[in-house]
DNA sequence: TCAATAGTTCGGAACCACCGAACTATTGAA
DNA sequence: TTCAATAGTTCGGTGGTTCCGAACTATTGA
């Protein structure tokens, strides 16, 4: 079975509840932000650079997927990889603010965890991390 | 065992990840769009009767449950009822025009359901609906 | 043609959410 | 004080969702 097409929702079809889901995973919030950003295209070797974690490309290909279906990004082949850009303008006319209040107050959060230095959970834990 | 006690997080505790992945359900968001308009305690069985969707009170509870757990609702009994308020002016302190843009875009999402008469299944369909 | 690189798909295990049933808590009346 | 009624919580099972390694597809450059 060959590589299904991309898929990209066009921006009527983008829902809140969407857009929401995707950005509540810390890892693709972490990658949207990026994006964002830099504004510069992104792909997931760049990203496995960037942060030093070790997340596995099959995992991460999916959080691209997730972000795409979205409607948050945008996805095409260039090559052997991949240019993943923000779909920002598009959002920001359907729901304005939106995006950036999301982005901004990921910022803010991350500033206030550098502050105090403690790499907290930012989640009530979605996986019961051990033993 | 009983009851445990309610746990309401610190202000600063709240992250954006357990805002939106609280806010990224259709339900749970109609409740809270409900408490913050209507600038009056909330509760279970009101919204019960407010959509005459029939949730099941477990369901509705555990719904309550996130949105406290995730900071957005301060939750306390009154005689035999609970009273939900939304906690929106510390949400605005931390951080700024989040909540506001939010429930701006899903008012803007629901009218734009409400014009095109198609009651859109809002997400990609996190349980399969059918068939 | 083939090795290298980049990403996707598949399968299974771990996780999470939904809902009915049983429970706790509070009130008001008998 | 006992009891029925009301409001909500907890538990357990089932079924959907997510994660990750292994195998695969696709593209480029030698």
């Amino acid at each position: 079975m060959g590589m299904r097409p991309l898929l990209h929702p066009s921006i009527n079809e983008v829902t809140v509840e969407g857009i929401l889901h995707a950005l509540s995973d810390p890892v693709r919030v972490a990658i949207y932000a990026d994006i964002v950003a830099q504004e510069c295209p992104h792909n997931c070797s760049n990203f496995l650079r960037v942060s030093n974690k070790a997340i596995p490309k099959s995992t991460l290909s999916q959080h691209f997927r997730v972000l795409r279906e979205a409607g948050l990004i945008r996805s095409e082949r260039h090559g052997v990889e991949m240019q993943n850009i923000s779909r920002c303008i598009e959002l920001e006319q359907r729901f304005p603010g939106l995006i950036r209040a999301i982005v901004s107050a990921h910022t803010i959060q991350s500033a206030g965890e550098a502050r105090t230095k403690k790499p907290v959970p930012k989640r009530p834990s979605r996986r019961a991390t051990a033993q």
